[in-house]
RNA sequence: GGGGGUAUAGCUUAGUUGGUAGAGUGUUGCCUUUGCAAGGCAAAAGUCAGCGGUUCAAAUCCGCUUACCUCCA
């Protein structure tokens, strides 16, 4: 079987169960503040769980892409060494919002195995939650009874908490669940060992394949477990693993999923998938990573240094390292795998097929830049290596007994460093101190690394407050604001959260007219009124499907009903933004082409940033285009057409693109200005008519990363400023230059007299140094067989030091002491011949420290020369006098 | 969000306890060569990221800002 085959099969199956197939959810995840990427089949689903969204329909199923790099689940590391950890897969699942339980969960994925993907039924092992004392909970006799039923019990087993109980988070919905595990060892193997007993022993042949889980309690932050009114089933399918099953191979990497890319490593690298562990571990890490970093960028997210962005690239950065070290591949080739990647899963994922020139260029990019670093990293160690070598021959030379093991051991400190500072992987660190001989201090190396942990998670932490209930009917807020700009609403709930000491409180309300932060656009801010008490909402941020508004302060209001108010003036002019952003979106596809896509946007009161795939610079003249484009639509005065809940097929007929990396309902809103112009999907608020915009201005341009530009753009007061800013710059200049006929040539004719005058300047300047040196020569004084010269002149220290030694070069045996006045300061300066300091012992810094005390100041430099600064000018004179007494 | 690091000539970079900012490469000019490749000599090229402080004196020490790199969350 297929691997599409093997997908299309599950699909199926559930759709005959009444189940909806659903899209699978993007794997960056947006509006949710505990997770970064999608990491499980669930997460599209948790606000359901959570009770914060409707239900509409009760059984689901999908293939979700899923990624598991960071935070609980993290495989990152796994990823290569064994034959079935990704960082990037597939989860199958099927679903029951408050529907059917475990009877049926169970029944169908026993029927599914066996009957329609035909799995020897001996070879399936099934585990049932066993109790756990410290919950109060007993074994989970429901579901082994359904078990019971068709499977044999000696393929049952009983298994802890940890693997039979699953939670999403330390609160949250959770329940019992059960794994079905594989044994696809050979027949001599089972003999002598039964798969019973390999179970959840990390086995690389006696793997779990499904899990089912019953999610029946909630935790809340006490770490009680209370029961959920609706019970909910969860479960999921690696897809890899089931792929490896039914395919007969015994690693996922074998599957015809990964074969093709496994194949086209060994061609560009020359070497031979299957012929040696390592180069075999090398190709499986960056088969697996190029799909995730493909599949994230084709998401929308980009490599970066912060956030999901840094986890991407460093998965990037994983496989990089291992082509560089296992592969000896030293230059950019992951980005050539990308190909057969889109080749061969381009028709079930099409994103990926769309952005594949983007995703090539961002790879290599990032693939440039790595091999950069790889090669500082290795130099530095390096240096580290020869610095060590020599301190260990003179510490030799003083003590014969240095022992042998502190000679070979590499700071784990400076491995740290290595990492910390320059991104240098403790495993290559390593692997570079074998190849000499060395081994690291492992120790304290992770000692270091928990410090930073532990610092990285003090400044993080986040209080959150049980949520008080005042209102438990409806927990979906309701968005009033498209019309309303303030509304007397009911409190839903609300809770206090403390980060860093400062406390805020976090209010959910029925309905609202606060935009929560979306789309790019910014939240809301503006003020409850509660009991005559006004209360500034600072901020709006939706969590899970959850509206909070974010206030400095919050009481409980007498009859549960508050007034909340936005302030209209932000909204308004976020407003204006957000519709210029989607005129701009469609000029810049007129005037560049179809290829621009949008890859975020930020909408706030103040300007609007639009960030789009292209691969060049926008020239002058395409952005003059683009802005006359914008402001002919704005002046045109197009009325908005807002259609609300309109089912997606249907939206994405009237032409509407939608963004990949967005999870788009089963019914959308679009915003259409000139219906041959702009259709966009969006939730965000909009202008009446364009003609409130005013004007549109861009204001700057340039590149975020490989084949991404930012435009940013202001509009209306904003840009009638910013117009009327250059405007009065314009005529001051002109006023300056006493308002010429042609204000341009003046300015050139300016310049050209300016650098003119500027060398003749110079000219000057170095005309006065020579006759000053004349000058200076002709002053020389003999004394004591020394050339004395002892002047004052008019210079600053800079040029002074530079006429002491243009002297000290042409005057043999010289004595040079020049003063000068600066700022009411008076500066000494002086010189002495090497040879003087030498042969007669002069001292330049002890001499100017005594006669700077007639300036009363301090000073001191070198022996030939030295400086001294003090705040007495009229002491220069008495300064030269004494000067005398020293030669 | 919290750490660590980097910023010096067009490019790549050195710069010791604070004391005259240097190299390689590229550029320009001259020389050598029949010509090319190349070689020799010379010159130009620096707001030492920005701002502030300490000091007689700051590329160097301290503080802040910006940009980039990097680790942790």
């Amino acid at each position: 079987m297929k691997s599409e085959q093997i997908r299309q099969a599950f699909l199926s199956f559930f759709k005959s169960k009444e189940h909806q197939i659903v899209a699978s959810a993007p794997m960056v995840i947006k509006n949710d503040p505990t997770l970064m990427f999608t990491n499980a089949g669930m997460n599209q689903f948790k606000d359901l769980f959570l009770g914060n969204s409707v239900i509409k329909y009760k059984r689901a199923a999908d293939t979700q892409k899923c990624l598991r790099v960071s935070g609980k689940h993290n495989d990152l590391e796994e990823v290569g060494r064994d034959t079935y950890h990704h960082t990037m897969f597939e989860m199958l699942g099927n679903w029951s919002f408050g529907d059917y339980f475990k009877k049926e969960a169970i029944e169908w994925a026993w029927e599914l195995l066996t009957e329609v993907y035909k799995i020897d039924k001996d070879s399936l092992y099934v585990s049932v939650f066993g109790g756990d004392k410290s919950d109060g909970l007993d074994k989970d006799m429901e579901a082994f009874n359904y078990w019971k039923e068709i499977v044999p019990e000696d393929q049952l087993l009983f298994g802890s908490k940890k693997d039979n109980f699953w939670e999403m988070g330390d609160t949250g919905p959770c329940g019992p669940c059960s794994e079905i595990h594989v044994d696809i060892r050979g027949d001599e193997e089972k003999k002598k060992v039964s798969g019973k007993e390999l179970v959840n022993k990390d086995h690389p042949l006696v793997i779990e394949i499904w899990n089912l889980v019953f999610i029946e309690f909630n935790r809340n932050s006490n770490g009680e477990l209370l029961a959920l009114p609706a019970k909910h089933i969860d479960t999921g399918l690696g897809f890899e693993r089931l792929c490896m099953v039914l395919q007969g191979v015994q690693s996922n990497y074998d599957t015809d999923i990964f074969q093709p890319i496994i194949r086209k490593i060994a061609s560009l690298s020359k070497l031979t998938y299957g012929m040696d562990e390592k180069t075999d571990i090398a190709m499986r890490v960056i088969a697996d990573h190029v799909r995730a970093v493909a599949f994230a960028i084709a998401d929308g997210q980009l490599p970066s240094n912060t956030g999901a962005g840094y986890v991407i690239r460093r998965i990037l950065r994983r496989a990089v390292r291992y082509a560089y070290t296992f592969l000896k591949v030293d230059e950019p080739f992951i980005y050539q795998l990308v190909k057969t990647l889109t080749d061969q899963m381009g028709d079930t994922f099409p994103e990926i097929k769309s952005q594949e020139v983007l995703i090539r260029k961002v790879i290599i990019e990032e693939e440039q830049a790595f091999l950069k670093t790889l090669e500082k990293g290795i130099d530095l160690f390096d240096d580290y290596l020869l610095e060590r070598s020599t301190q260990n021959i003179t510490h030799n030379a003083n003590s014969k007994e240095c022992g042998k093991m502190s000679e070979k051991m590499i700071d784990g400190y400076f491995a740290f460093k290595l990492l910390d500072t320059f991104g240098f992987p403790i495993d290559l660190t390593q692997l570079l101190a074998q190849e000499k001989g060395f081994k690291v201090d492992l120790d304290s190396f992770y000692k270091e690394l928990q410090k930073q942990k532990d610092r990285s998670r003090n400044a993080a932490q986040k209080d959150t407050g049980d949520w008080v209930i005042e209102n438990d009917k409806k927990q979906e807020s309701e968005f009033i604001g498209y019309k309303n700009t303030t509304a007397e609403v009911e409190v839903v709930k609300y809770r206090k959260v403390t980060v860093k000491k400062k406390t805020h409180f976090e209010v959910v309300l029925n309905k609202t007219p606060f935009y929560a932060e979306s789309g790019g656009q910014i939240g809301d801010n503006g003020y409850f009124i509660i009991d005559d008490k006004k209360i500034k909402v600072f901020d709006t941020k939706k969590d899970n499907n959850l509206t909070l508004h974010l206030s400095s302060d919050f009481i409980k209001p007498e009859n549960n009903t508050i007034i909340a108010t936005v302030n209209k003036l932000n909204r308004k002019l976020t407003t204006n933004n957000h519709s210029t952003t989607h005129l701009m979106h469609a000029a810049l596809r007129e005037v560049l082409g179809s290829h621009v896509e949008q890859k975020g946007s930020l909408v706030d009161p103040q300007r609007l940033r639009f960030d789009f795939s292209h691969f060049s610079k926008v020239l002058d003249d395409e952005l003059l285009n683009i802005e006359k484009i914008v402001n002919a639509k704005i002046r045109e005065n197009i009325e908005t057409e807002v259609f609300e809940d309109v089912p997606l097929d249907e939206a994405k007929k009237m032409g509407a693109a939608a963004l990949f990396g967005e999870k788009y309902g089963e019914i959308v809103r679009l915003i259409r200005f000139d219906e041959n112009f702009s259709t966009e999907f969006c939730g965000g608020t909009h202008v009446k008519f364009t003609g409130q915009i005013g004007l549109f201005k861009i204001t700057s341009e340039g590149a975020i990363a490989a084949g991404i530009r930012r435009i940013e753009a202001i509009t209306g007061n904003q840009a009638e400023s910013y117009y009327r800013e250059k405007e009065s710059t314009l005529a001051e200049i002109s006023l300056l230059l006493k308002q010429p006929n042609n204000l341009l040539k003046s300015v050139q004719m300016l310049l050209t007299q300016n650098s003119r005058l500027t060398k003749q300047l110079d000219a000057f300047k170095i005309e006065k140094l020579n006759s000053l040196k004349e000058e200076l020569t002709s002053n020389v004084f003999l004394r004591n067989g020394l050339n004395v010269i002892c002047k004052r002149v008019d210079l600053d220290m800079g040029a002074i030091r530079d006429l002491s030694f243009a002297l000290d070069k042409s005057i043999n045996n010289l004595v040079l002491l020049l003063a000068s006045e600066n700022n009411g300061k008076a500066n000494l300066s002086l010189l002495i011949s090497e040879n003087l300091v030498q042969e007669k012992g002069l001292n330049a810094n002890k001499i100017i420290r005594e006669i700077a005390k007639e300036i009363k100041g301090g000073g001191g430099g070198q022996l030939n020369f030295a400086t001294a600064g003090g705040s007495f000018p009229s002491g220069i004179d008495a300064a030269m006098k004494s000067f005398k007494k020293y030669l």
